[in-house]
RNA sequence: GGAGAGAUGGCCGAGUGGUCUAAGGCAGCGGUUUUGAAAACCGCCGACGGUGCAAGCUGUCCAGGGGUUCGAAUCCCUUUCUCUCCGCCA
């Protein structure tokens, strides 16, 4: 969420982000609705400052003076119950276009609208040569019996999956591997609720534009969420925090769970993109100063290509255009990890600074060292992301007998195991 | 799931219909004193919105929502959360 006072004083930058960010919401009708509601807050706190002054006369008037003071307040009180009704009409409305508007992209960020646009930053490792015709993880995957793929489509539906055996213990080495570095970086390990409630959502900028990405348990009135940012965010609602707590860096560790509403028939086949997955987070609470964020940033995404490179993973690091990033992201580097089953980089970690934008709607503030209040500045990556993955560590590793040597660094997260044999 | 007790500023805590502009304490900020610091003393000190060049004026907020009343932190209803006991349970 922006300040509203900037968005008056900056409509054309706003509209110009609405734009590039391909965002769809009326900046005209929130201007209106702005508008409206100032105009109406101005007529209401005018009648209730009467109502206030006469309740506060009664007391000291006279017997003949109450029964006159006591009909005018009845009379406003009729007026503002009327009135109060439409205010609050328009302040729904306003308040809902407010959720919709994106926050600004950095001036580094190239505008585009589809992943093409996005700009590549550098490429580490070199993509490997096969002599001979490499396995995609889905046969790798029931060659080495790491995968129980009919099982749980039965029982479970689309999208859904188990790991067996080595491919159920690789996952965990891959996560606790992950936790163990981002804990020597100074991340404080959580692992937090995965049900929330919608102000959690709201809050993280996740909802109201992405309600169908959501599983929601109505009985309860719950939801599932996507990514342990939402719960890491969440945790420091409506604090006040002292600028010497700050920054507050956290490793989250949860099951995220995505409906994919809006891939149907896209990447269907495999553990690419599955509806529920583990995974590593990152999450910082920094100072609102674009410096200290931009440091956070890059130290953040530092930590995941040091994974990369622990996996022995060839990867691409890219700026994402405008359009690829979301409605509060205000710099987003994507890092794709090299997959040869399918001949390309693809992403497996997304590391976002997203400025005021979730501290605004979370109510997230600091006390500055010179007593002021702001808001502080969130930012956020992915560590690591299972099973996703498992499929650059299976298809880069493989040997051409379908077995795969797994990278050094995962080999005491595995028991001792060096290698993955069809048992 | 059942019964009961609670939720007040950054923190603790008083406040059972108007004088609440929320006592008092802690923390914080400024000052006096001091070689410096501590202590003591004095003063300041909630958030968010509207309006205004500003000074100021004004509204809302005592867990959330609704109601009663000329007037609600205070009375009523409701939701959430916390605590105690019982039940169930990995």
């Amino acid at each position: 969420m922006l300040d509203i006072a900037f968005i008056r004083q900056n409509a054309d930058t706003v509209r110009a982000a609405i734009k590039n960010k391909r965002c769809d919401v009326d900046l005209d009708a929130l201007l209106d609705a702005d508008r409206a509601r100032r105009d109406g807050i101005v007529v209401v706190d005018a009648k209730r400052a009467r109502k206030n002054q006469i309740a506060s006369l009664i007391p000291k008037a006279t017997k003949e003076e109450r029964p006159t003071l006591i009909e005018e307040a009845k009379t406003i009180r009729t007026d503002i119950e009327k009135l109060e009704p439409e205010l609050a009409a328009v302040v729904k409305t306003f308040d809902d276009l407010m959720l919709r508007i994106p926050s600004i992209p950095r001036p580094e960020v190239p505008i585009g609208a589809v992943e093409a646009d996005n700009v590549e930053v550098r490429k580490v490792g070199t993509p490997r040569t096969f002599d001979f015709t490499p396995k995609d993880h889905v046969e790798l995957c029931t060659h080495l019996g790491l995968v129980n793929w009919e099982g749980p489509r039965k029982f479970a539906g689309g999208r859904s999956y188990a790991l067996i055996g080595m491919g159920a213990l690789l996952e965990l080495a891959v996560t606790r591997m992950a936790v163990d570095l981002l804990m020597a970086r100074g991340l404080t390990l959580v692992t937090p609720p995965v049900m929330v409630r919608e102000r959690a959502l709201t809050g993280t900028g996740f909802f109201p534009g992405g309600r169908e990405e959501a599983y929601a348990m109505e009985a309860d009135e719950l939801f599932l969420v996507g990514t342990s940012e939402v719960p890491l965010v969440s945790l420091h609602a409506d604090d006040i925090l002292e600028e010497s707590a700050l920054p507050i860096r956290y490793a989250g560790l949860s099951q995220c769970f995505r409906r994919e509403a809006g891939a149907s028939g896209k990447d269907t086949k495999g553990l690419y993109r599955v509806h529920q997955f583990t995974k590593v987070e990152q999450v910082i609470f920094g100072l609102p100063d674009e410096e200290a964020a931009e440091k956070e940033h890059y130290a953040l995404l530092a930590n995941a290509e040091s994974l990369l490179e622990k996996l022995e993973i060839p990867y691409r690091v890219a700026l994402a255009c405008t359009g690829e990033m979301g409605i509060g992201v205000t710099r987003k580097h994507e890092v794709e990890s090299w997959m040869p089953g399918r001949n390309a980089y693809s992403e497996t970690h997304s590391c976002s600074t997203m400025g005021e934008f979730q501290a605004r709607r979370s109510n997230i503030r600091v006390r500055k060292a010179d007593g002021s209040l702001g808001f502080v500045y969130t930012l956020n990556n992915t560590a690591v992301a299972s099973p996703r993955i498992l499929i650059p560590i299976l298809e880069n590793h493989q040997n051409a007998d379908g077995s795969v040597t797994l990278p050094k660094a995962l080999v005491p997260y595995m028991n001792g195991i060096e290698k993955l044999t069809p048992r």
